[in-house]
DNA sequence: AGTATACAACTAAGGAATTCGTAGATGGCC
DNA sequence: GGCCATCTACGAATTCCTTAGTTGTATACT
């Protein structure tokens, strides 16, 4: 048997969206540039990925000169939810505390962030009581 | 041209390597039924990936009876910092307190969640003083 | 003992995903 | 028009993922 067509953003095309997310709106050959230093892709290969994603539907192009610019179609919230809840599904019991926990014991928050969130729910509380 | 072999975990040797860091020790039946009711895979499914997770050095394994145990021999704690890196890194533009943001918003932290974790970092950074 | 049942590992196969070379099309410039 | 750079289109090669089918072996039953 074979594998199932994914439901979400594959790796390849993650790279590709979190790239459009950035930019608006952008041309293979940005595209490559941008992604050249991290992953060294080939022109070619960006190409075909981007547009397998316009295939799905998850971007859309427009012509300009010679060549396609090519937008998201997806938000990036909607991403970034399902993929904090992967994250969370998989490494960390499915709970949200336990990953702010991890955030904290590696040293990737300071107390200033940590005080500004308190900050910021308190207020959201206050509005919902009101 | 080929793609490369994955450097990391991929991600169906990632669901393998999560029931191994939580039961320690499992064999092929056990990782199947855990896993069946959330990505619903065949046993032989399991097997395969277990079986090249093993030719790759991730796990290890010892006899009992006909069925082999499996064991991790990657660390939890090294994944996590590396699944974390590479969703900072692309969603959250390698801002660990956006991330953090972000579970706020969600309301996926209370407010006790934070004032703990705002209680452990003091109580870490007056050690570090002392 | 001999057969059936259950369950384990192993094999093989095929589609999805990723990568990129090669070829063909096209716009700009002389 | 003709040349060059750059773009798109196509397809091959390889890995990843999944599972059906096969084989082997221990236990149960007669």
């Amino acid at each position: 048997m074979a594998r199932s067509a994914s439901p979400q953003l594959t790796e390849a095309e993650q790279r590709i969206m979190d790239q459009l997310w950035d930019k608006g709106e952008a041309s293979v050959r940005e595209l490559t540039q941008a992604l050249e230093p991290k992953y060294g892709l080939a022109y070619t290969t960006v190409l075909t990925t981007v547009r397998i994603m316009a295939d799905k539907g998850y971007v859309a192009f427009r012509k300009q000169g010679r060549a396609h610019l090519f937008r998201p179609l997806l938000s990036r919230e909607g991403a970034q939810r399902k993929a904090i809840g992967t994250l969370l599904g998989s490494l960390f019991g499915g709970s949200p505390r336990e990953l702010a926990q991890h955030l904290v014991s590696e040293d990737q928050l300071t107390l200033e962030d940590i005080e500004a969130l308190r900050a910021e729910l308190i207020t959201k509380q206050k509005e919902g009581k009101s």
